[in-house]
DNA sequence: TCACATTTGTTAGTAGACCTTCCTTACTAA
DNA sequence: TTAGTAAGGAAGGTCTACTAACAAATGTGA
């Protein structure tokens, strides 16, 4: 044999991957989050039952869960009832009144929205307070004493504060740019920490909502993505449970993506021209989604119209999902947002549509549907990214 | 206050998420990965470096590289030559001559291409065997011979092989479908690494594509997708150092999706008619991006005609990665296949039909360019498949 | 020239994390 | 009453990575 080494390609010269060293305590710290995890979506549970789930030894569990014990999150609720040969086992579970979730959303311009909740995810109590046109400082600060009273609302210790705000966000909390409440290079999270003097959060909306969904939601495979329409359109992603956040922070930034060219007549109805964009160019898909623009279209028109309508767009939708749900071989596309709007008409022709321009491997295990959680799925979600930073649950 | 438990919305009755425990051991796994990472992007280094690189400390390093050398896979290297104030440092490197890795890539109908490499992914022998048209299982025993004859040519043990195969492939190895084979429901991987007795790790072509342009080529940033065109048209995506699988392992699958529409005039140059797909629906990308399809569109046109027709392709192309790319905020997008077709008018329009339709935050740090790997994109990829399943590294 | 600082790599001891093994407790079934 | 089964805990072992301390080898400055 011949050694032919026909190119020069050695691995080295290349740029460093940021791996991180992992210690034996943080196996301890992701088994703890497993099992916390586990009761939380499968409710209480013996410990043997926990050790069989998680695959760890009873030994383990028992020890885990003593500490669980000590720090509040887990408390016994007493013999299980069901008689089986054997001992009977003492159930544990999470303590949902030992901490509470302080959540907020800012996605409405004019309302700041937010909530107590509890670690299920059931709302305690819940505020708004208007914004008043506020912007830049002056509305971090409102944001803040909004945050404030919320805390103060609490029953029992806040485990963290969420946030869940328009702009784009990075992983620190740092919001780059909210072109809305003029924030640019405002580190949200770490402010909103020092005033509070609990753990924060930030995250832009359409990533909790997609984080609301995936965890209260009935999301059941691997790849789900939520839009969410509202005064503008965005997306968030989840894949193999983790959120995508995008190389500078902006997945998920579907509002302004062309979807009107300028000589289009691809449609049945058309959609008419391009109209101009608050971006400064034209035909993006904010300008035939969002509410206003939605409303706007079907304002005066008879139900029949309204229907042909709001399916076009739905059909301009589905040509812009295709490709999306194709490369990313989604499971679920969750809609969020006014269901008089999208339930209907715009949601069978986006369907539809899809499943005309996707392969039958793509679109056979397609589910296209609204959200399960209301207007409250940003908030929610909000919550997730506490207990998700705080404890690990998912 | 007033406990408003406004929605029951708990968290239990969900499904389970399939997390797994975590042991010590496999942490000590994740910290030999990182040693051998480094060693294999950033090249030879003493212990005392790694442990700075790595976070860890100096025993724990020297520990690693000592269970590394026992197993053969680093090697001291002598005393590097720099005089620095202390003692000299001992450099330690990977041993490229330790073990070889076979990458067999199955995108070609007519031909098996086939090398093996060392563990520096440098080719140290290349092969490659008629297809003669068989299929089924006709083609599984040619592959395992020709595989065996790949092990046989190395010149030391063989860590592994890697096989790149059109069609849906499945995390274990099994062929879900490969039209072009014959191949449903085939566990190539397990037939494979019987046969041979030595590890096989089979993925879809587009996807070791991908790995291998993440691994070998320039890939700076964190979202990267490749766009591999031959005789189809197939993609695959790396966010941030993970591949993307897909909901039924079918992630990538691009080619299918419609780009031409019936009534289609969105574009100066039209494209024509929406043309019919060996898929059995209209208008796929495949039809017009192939390699084939793009031989036979420009076949006989003048040079400006030609530049035209290609551009033509390319703004479509644009107009369908738009949304993928400002959905994941990849940061790169690479073009794999002929460069007379590709890397002209086709790449300017794409990029700039990219540009126009996405938001700047999407498109000013987007880089759109060729592989650098040439034709073997896929054949480096499959070495990476066995380095990053043997040895952990990416 | 010689003491001292600096850097490398190793040895010894410690703390944490999970495991296996064995025991007690408490219940069901015969 | 006796055997069997399951839950939970105690004891001891192994593995992992850490800190502390040290020897070796080199450069530096008085």
């Amino acid at each position: 044999m011949t050694a032919t080494a026909d190119r020069q390609r050695q691995g080295w010269g290349k740029a460093l991957r940021p791996t991180t060293k992992v210690l034996p305590e943080h196996a301890r710290a992701h088994n703890r989050s497993m099992v916390l995890a586990h009761l939380f979506h499968a409710g209480p549970g013996s410990r043997a039952d926990l050790a069989r789930s998680t695959g760890l030894t009873r030994v383990t569990v028992s020890d885990l869960v003593a500490s669980l014990m000590a720090e509040g999150l887990v408390a016994e609720l007493g013999v299980r009832p069901e008689g089986r040969v054997g001992k009977p086992a003492t159930l544990v579970g999470l303590r949902t009144d030992s901490f509470q979730i302080v959540a907020v959303d800012l996605a409405d311009d004019e309302r700041m929205h937010g909530a107590v909740l509890d670690l299920a995810g059931l709302v305690v109590e819940r505020r708004s307070t208007a914004v008043d046109g506020r912007t830049g400082e002056s509305a971090v600060r409102a944001l803040t004493d909004f945050c404030a009273e919320l805390v103060e609302a609490a029953t029992c210790p806040v485990l963290g504060v969420g946030v869940g705000s328009p702009g784009v966000i990075d992983a620190a909390g740092t919001v780059l740019e909210a072109p809305n409440r003029g924030w640019y290079d405002v580190p949200l999270a770490s402010t909103l920490e020092s005033a509070l003097g609990v753990p924060v959060h930030v995250a832009n909306d359409a990533n909790t909502a997609v984080l609301g969904e995936f965890t209260y939601g009935g999301a059941t495979g691997s790849g789900l993505l939520v839009l969410t329409v509202g005064e503008g359109v965005g997306a968030g992603i989840v894949l193999d449970g983790a959120l995508v956040k995008g190389h500078r922070h902006a997945a998920g930034e579907l509002g302004h993506v062309t979807v009107v060219d300028e000589r289009d007549d691809v449609d049945g109805a058309p959609l008419g021209p391009a109209l101009e964009c608050a971006c400064g160019r034209r035909g993006c898909l904010e300008t035939v989604l969002s509410v206003p623009a939605l409303r706007r279209r079907v304002a005066g028109l008879d139900p029949q119209s309204t229907d042909a309508a709001l399916a076009s767009v739905g059909r301009r939708l589905g040509i812009l999902l295709a490709p999306v749900v194709s490369a990313l071989n989604l499971s679920e596309v969750v809609f969020s947002g006014p269901p008089d709007l999208l339930d209907g008409p715009l949601r069978s022709a986006a369907l539809e549509s899809l499943r005309e321009r996707t392969m039958p491997v793509i679109s056979s295990t397609l589910e296209l549907r609204m959200t399960t959680l209301g207007e409250d799925g940003a908030l929610s979600g909000a919550a997730v990214l506490v207990l998700s930073g705080q404890l690990g649950v998912t």
